[in-house]
DNA sequence: TAGATTGTTAATCGATTAACAATC
DNA sequence: TAGATTGTTAATCGATTAACAATC
């Protein structure tokens, strides 16, 4: 209906409501408003109402949102009412730690399958899936209906992979690797860099700040 | 001198302008164009030109910058010149999959005490380090001047363990936790949300990208 | 010199916030 | 009704990009 383009600032604040929405179902909370959501998320109301408001009307003037309802509609905007199926490629320790919060991100997104390079990771156990070689990758995909791909390899690795990856029809990648990959604009990429978090985080370390800073 | 307040979307950058320079350097590159940077990365060169200008005049009219020199002053800028001592808490697999990315980050960033608050944890050996119990973070912190904390612990203990971090003189949090953390303003906290990138990646898939594609 | 590329200003674009009428 | 809170417009703020003189 309405072409309206929804920035990705907004879609990255959706699954943040998500997850306190579903908190406050789970002790029973009914209603929420935006003033609420702000004060638990750092987040201005205002955005809060102006972010929802982009997908429909889903509160009630004077009342507020109904959790639930809420719930619901956030978790269809985000397409979370289908499974999406995945792959991860790495099985060294992130990996690893990756596959085993499958069950934490029970979302509707599933780990279906776990590829190496490594010859002698072959035929290992994941978290009760079995390591396929990478030449199984897209034959796998095709069969698994597989969509998203998350990448745990070294860094040096980590453009070959997402090059098979997109080979094998996988039109979204998760990238854990500290490198900038290069992919068709039709490849949806979002990186988990958290190096680069950590070493941003120094900067922010031991500052004077100057003179503005309102220490109490 | 300057007192031009640096935005933290620059500063997110730099650790990226930093890696992929140190990529050239290790290749034996000695100069690169804001132009060349810019397509590495996928960013502007405008922009790229005009982060590093907040902080000096790096480059050379006609040549472009000396990799080194930029790589040296980016450091600089970053405070990665001198190490920055942390704190780990939480010890299960992501936990122990990233005290092994500590010489990954030697970048002057290094994990020099693990902590869990479980008492069955307690002793055990991650990555040369012994696991010790929360009691111990005040006087380690101190003993052995951290200054940033890792949390990787299940989101309903995070913010407990953020308000111990902080009880313990700590100013900069790396977040792993599925959750927004309350502290001082004169803490720093940067989350690596993970969860979150993942369903939001879930938004961009099977889209029928109205009309405006240009699939080939 | 001619070509390349910076540093920086101005223009554009986009995102956040304030304000308030509508209304539950 | 009075109080609360949404949806939305307008105002503000900030970040990105274009353009170009300076200059290597």
């Amino acid at each position: 209906m309405k072409p309206i383009k929804i920035s990705e600032a907004v879609v990255r604040r959706l699954p943040i409501y998500l997850r306190y929405l579903n908190e406050m179902s789970a002790s029973n909370n009914k209603t929420v408003s935006s003033q609420d959501l702000g004060e638990k998320l750092n987040l201005n109301p205002a955005q809060i109402r102006k972010d929802l408001a982009y997908f429909g009307e889903f509160g009630r003037k004077g009342v507020g949102y109904n959790v639930d309802f809420l719930i619901e509609k956030i978790r269809q905007i985000l397409k979370l009412d289908k499974t999406l199926n995945v792959a991860l490629v790495g099985t060294g320790n992130l990996g690893r730690a990756l596959s085993n919060y499958n069950n934490y991100i029970k979302d509707n997104m599933k780990i279906v399958a776990v590829f190496d390079a490594d010859e002698s990771k072959r035929g290992t156990m994941i978290n009760h899936l079995t390591v396929l070689p990478m030449t199984a990758l897209e034959q796998t995909a095709e069969q698994l209906d597989i969509s998203v791909g998350i990448i745990t390899v070294p860094a040096q690795e980590a453009q070959n992979v997402a090059d098979q990856l997109v080979a094998a029809g996988i039109h979204g990648i998760l990238n854990f690797a500290p490198v900038v990959l290069k992919a068709p604009k039709d490849v949806r990429i979002h990186t988990a860099d958290f190096t680069a978090e950590l070493l941003s985080l120094a900067y922010y370390m031991d500052h004077n700040h100057s003179q503005d800073e309102g220490e109490m």
